[in-house]
DNA sequence: TCTGGGGTCCTAGGACCC
DNA sequence: TCTGGGGTCCTAGGACCC
């Protein structure tokens, strides 16, 4: 049998989320915000409705927002992240061959013969995440990546699909990909949709029918593909097992602007623990580290400036005194008396296992490296148990301007213990 | 006044080498 | 005034994804 690829995408995702916890939500438009209540990042079928765009700042359509009354949330990536990790477990424990793609998305191999239709094996996919989750998924089916990500658009627009479509079981494919415009083609972006536009191609089934070797020529490899895979030849292959990060990192604008190094200091470190726990949760070592300080806009100007260092470590780590340490030497090099900051941020590259980067004992405290790593994993332990930042490091602070606004969010309802849901009996 | 954050891949161009 | 061919490595920038 052929491989088949089906998409499992969440609908709505975070605010499908919130409506999990707060039923007062479901049926009403909702929508969520990115950090620092910056611009809109999700929206409900309700909220899309009323034409809520995708990435419109918050301010310029709070009144809007309050004429229709709409739910506004802060983004609530603790919440959204447990339950994405329900959902994936749920396809783990019911499908052999499962890729997490994203927070809300997952591809799943079918390959082996089953004694039902693969969109009734997908519609009891559906009903058993539904029921287990309260998460509502739409699934996509199709001999390719790209035509299976195709399905599962259409499957969503059109409720007549019931959340499932197999595009290649489909009498008229062609007509499907017809309705589609090019820029809504998974690897198609607004800059390539408006060049194929420009030159006559506007739909999915118009791409489809492109000649590869010129989109080769014209869209690189990667429009070569894409090409390929609309035509049902598959070049994107399963990653069941996803390859190490190559770089982590954490950035936050602040949730005013911040002129003192002090309060840079504060910020960066709190980013850097960050990371740097995330280095350690995936069992890397970093060996190269990136700060980045952007200022505010300039007056009268549309560009923000933007400074960083890079300092290689004399010895790869996760430790996160150590690592905020070298950061803060960056920091101090680049700061400048007077401007106003916006944002700072740190990257760490040189990725290695901890397991196989060399550990070169100091000479004169050989256990030195032993006790750093007992003392990092305490603390991630603690934190882990009584939640993020109860142990931390004196250099992080305690909060102040530059720590992000967030007016509108839901409780930890599934990762605190002190923000469960209560749930009341008379 | 107020527009997120974290990733990956690809290409062009420069430096360098033989 | 002329000025090869081929290779590697690195970086910056662009484009894309969610």
């Amino acid at each position: 049998m052929r491989a088949i690829f089906a998409l499992v995408d969440c609908n709505n995702f975070y605010a499908s989320c919130e409506r999990v916890f707060n039923p007062k939500l479901e049926g009403q438009p909702v929508v969520v915000l990115s950090n620092n209540d910056g611009c809109i990042i999700a929206r409900s079928n309700e909220a899309k409705a009323l034409g809520v765009k995708m990435g419109a700042p918050f301010f310029q359509v709070r009144d809007f927002l309050r004429e229709h009354a709409v739910h506004v949330l802060s983004s609530n990536y603790a919440l959204y992240g447990d339950m994405s990790h329900r959902v994936m477990t749920i396809l783990h424990r019911l499908e052999p061959d499962v890729e997490v793609y994203s927070i809300d998305e997952a591809f799943i191999r079918f390959t082996q013969a089953r004694n039902q239709s693969l969109v009734a094996c997908a519609h009891s996919l559906r009903t058993v995440v539904r029921r287990e989750t309260g998460i509502p998924v739409s699934i996509g089916i199709g001999p390719t990546k790209t035509l299976a990500k195709l399905a599962n658009r259409l499957a969503k627009k059109d409720a007549s699909w019931d959340g499932v479509l197999d595009i290649s079981s489909h009498p008229d494919p062609d007509s499907l990909m017809a309705s589609v415009e090019v820029g809504d083609v998974w690897g198609i972006g607004h800059k390539s949709a408006e060049r194929l536009k420009a030159s006559g191609i506007s739909t999915v089934l118009a791409l489809k029918d492109v000649d590869p070797s010129w989109m080769r020529r014209h869209f690189t490899v990667t429009g070569f593909r894409t090409v390929m895979e609309l035509r049902g030849v598959a070049m994107v292959p399963m990653e069941e097992q996803p390859p190490d990060r190559k770089s982590v990192a954490c950035s936050r604008s602040f949730g005013e602007r911040v002129r003192s190094l002090a309060e840079l200091n504060e910020a960066l470190s709190s980013h850097v623990a960050t990371a740097a726990q995330k280095l350690r949760s995936q069992g890397l070592v970093a060996s190269c580290l990136n700060v980045f300080l952007m200022t505010a806009r300039l007056a009268g100007d549309n560009v923000h400036f933007t400074d960083n260092r890079t300092v290689e470590l004399p010895e790869a780590s996760s430790h996160t005194p150590t690592l905020i340490h070298y950061a803060l030497g960056c920091l101090k090099g680049m700061f400048r008396q007077g401007t106003d900051y916006r944002k700072i941020g740190v990257v760490f590259t040189g990725l290695v296992r901890e397991a196989l980067a060399s550990r070169q004992p100091t000479l004169f405290d050989p256990g030195r490296s032993d006790r750093m790593d007992s003392l990092m994993k305490t603390v991630d332990q603690v934190n882990a148990r009584w939640g993020r930042n109860t142990l931390r490091f004196g250099a992080m602070g305690f909060g102040g301007r530059w720590q992000m606004k967030q007016g509108r969010k839901s409780a930890s309802f599934t990762t605190r213990w002190d923000e469960l849901p209560l749930v009341r009996a008379s």
